[in-house]
DNA sequence: TTGACATATGAACATATATTCATGTATCTC
DNA sequence: GAGATACATGAATATATGTTCATATGTCAA
């Protein structure tokens, strides 16, 4: 298997045996999937966001509300709630001129929390 | 309440008691807790970095196994180790001039799964 | 020691992103 | 109807991000 002569990388032999690899990488997501769930991932991946959903997370808001609690202009707040709306984290209720905005997955929270844990462990290093 | 002359917004008197929004802006996260959890966020918010975490659920890898099951170049595939690292999300061990990655959290994986399910939920609309 | 290899990293470039500003739409009060 | 309010949205700009390319570092084989 030593062959001087041969155009060798790590993947031909250094590592896994090949077929191995290809059973992995016919299992790892792809696709529309793989770009959806990386899609809600970035929109939680902002602080500002972030916040919006914690705040949510205490019940429904309106949109100054909201930008009260941020501490940013309602545009913006409202710009940021529109990705939200979109990849259907949080859902809107319109009374009259008003927006009540609210968690449309409870499910984020966890999401929040568990990574909160994740970066309060310790460093080992 | 309704007072013409009053300078009114609707975070002084057409939503919540202002007091009871204090409060919840005083548990809402801030600082390095909130820029670290979305920083998480935002590395698992690519999906390269999304697949890469999931090729190496099934187990450690190399880092020219894991270009191979990405399709990226080396250089690609340890620019974006590195920032995993940092974010203590994987692991390396070396041995001579091989690089071994692995997940340093397996807690990652259950986010992976659980956003996974939100976006396999079927569109109410 | 020489050359090939596995990985790491700095610079550069093209693209994406978040906020601001200006404006638009719908609703409410007077 | 007129003016104010709550929210939405388009454009613009400044900043951040991911990949590529070139190069560096450390390791292994001959």
């Amino acid at each position: 298997m030593y062959l001087s002569t041969m155009d060798a990388t790590c993947a031909e032999f250094h590592a896994s045996d090949p077929a191995a690899l290809e059973r992995i990488k016919e299992r790892l997501l792809t696709g529309p999937l793989l770009e959806s769930v990386a899609e809600v991932f970035k929109l939680l991946g902002d602080p500002t966001r972030v916040r919006l959903l914690d705040a949510l997370s205490h019940g429904e808001r309106c949109v100054c509300d909201l930008a009260t609690l941020v501490g940013l202009s309602e545009s913006a707040v409202s710009h940021q709630l529109r990705l939200l709306r979109a990849a259907r984290l949080v859902r809107a209720r319109r009374t009259g001129r008003m927006a009540f905005y609210s968690l449309d997955d409870h499910h984020v929270i966890g999401l929040l929390n568990d990574t909160r844990k994740h970066v309060a462990e310790p460093d080992p290093s």
